[in-house]
DNA sequence: CAGGTCAACTGGTTGGACCAGTTGTCTGGA
DNA sequence: TCCAGACAACTGGTCCAACCAGTTGACCTG
């Protein structure tokens, strides 16, 4: 028996995706006008209110312009939309799942690659040890691929935080949230075996970064986490 | 006489304002209990329903969560923001202005290098031609600083797109916000000069990309970006 | 003292009224 | 004929009041 907690979606959370699905699908394109917030409560069959809380959201995400007085425009998402929409961009299949996975994993190579370089250079000892320990807990090559998400978030979090770059960590997550709305499923779909899961390689790397060695540690890391990338453009081009 | 376009803002956005800088700055620390929704509409003055519209724009943030029936309790941000809040960071005063400059600057640098080489592997010709065109319409070294911020963000738009990665793209948005949010007096202030505003070096990297020299063009941008990031480093030393 | 019951919270949703800007039309005077 | 000004009909913004729906914990009962 396989039990998933039931999940209670508010009517503001569904107005809210649906209303930035059909954004960033394109079927309401950038400059068009949206209903009057009066209209669209009568559309959703649901109270203004709640349009509102979701509108504002819509707002927030970059996603409208809103105007007393004037109507609410859709705005290019691409020129408007912050990192936090990419998780959207995902749900609302207004790319290919595998574009933005590809995607995602370039920017977290980078990202994480330099984040590696700086960490070397400015992490305190207490997070040098978090990082071996970190490496320690990394699950042998053998594992189920599953089973190491855990930990190699653990790792990279931990590397992340003695770069000392707030913009990385909080990139981190946006992009921890993107993957996750894709589904993991599919990146396991994907076949990453041991060029993903190489506990040698991520010790190899913590040791790197205690022993200072800023260039060493780049270059590791950017070979390391460049194999998933290469991964997904493979599976891209089939 | 100084006219400044009068800023009408909403009630839910001052809620918002409020309620993100008490958690950024920590007043309201990581697993706290926020007051109820009835309450806090007291203490603000405002409608419940202003209450609500902010308290879920929080939620989208990360800050909070929130649960029927039980209490809606604050998040550790470093662990669940998204990079979106970045620029909320900046005007919570939760962090040294410098130090998210600082962060954001490497964030460009590190991004936008990785960028320039992937559009010199991918970007189309179009594309090409337009990067070409924003390179010639880069302004002269000895333009004032401030004028220059346009040209340049469109320069780096365009390689960008040219990079195909929408992570990146809406990333820079985000950045870019950021870097609004601290105001750009702050940047004019540290009296970046040439090092930013290379018209030479940009027309360089333009060719280097059209000639589809990937690494010679990656090299070329992260130099020239590392200069903002040095200059703000060292302003940070003092 | 373990168990269930229930009242008093919490957030979620609804309806309706009115305020406050924007826009376009229509009218009266130059 | 044309144009300023008034006005009506939108738009979003705010508020009040009520009730629904979960959660929690105190309290009572066996």
């Amino acid at each position: 028996m396989d039990i998933t907690p039931v999940t209670r979606t508010a009517v503001s959370d569904e107005v809210f995706g649906q209303l930035v699905a059909e954004i960033l699908s394109g079927r309401l394109a950038a400059d068009d006008a949206l209903p009057g917030e009066r209209e669209l409560a009568e559309r959703f069959g649901v109270n203004r209110h709640a349009i509102r809380e979701a509108l504002k959201r819509v707002q927030q995400a970059g996603l409208v312009r809103i105007a007393q007085g004037g109507k609410t425009r859709v705005l290019d998402w691409r020129q408007n939309a912050g990192l936090d929409t990419l998780s959207q961009l995902a749900a609302a299949s207004a790319l290919p799942p595998l574009q933005i996975l590809r995607d995602i994993s370039e920017m977290r190579r980078t990202v994480a690659a330099d984040a590696t370089r700086l960490c070397a250079q400015r992490a305190t000892d207490a997070q040098l040890a978090a990082i071996l320990a970190a490496a320690e807990t990394y699950p042998a090559d053998s594992t189920e691929i599953a089973d190491t998400f855990g930990p190699d978030l653990d790792f990279w979090t931990c590397v992340i935080d003695g770069s000392g770059n707030v913009a990385y960590r909080l990139g981190l997550n946006t992009l921890v949230g993107g993957f996750a709305e894709i589904g993991w499923q599919t990146v396991v779909d994907l076949g990453l075996g041991a060029e993903y899961a190489d506990r040698d390689a991520h010790l190899a790397l913590a040791r790197l970064i205690a022993d200072r060695d800023a260039e060493g540690a780049h270059r590791l890391a950017e070979e390391l986490l460049g194999r998933t990338v290469a991964r997904i453009s493979a599976a891209i081009e089939k």
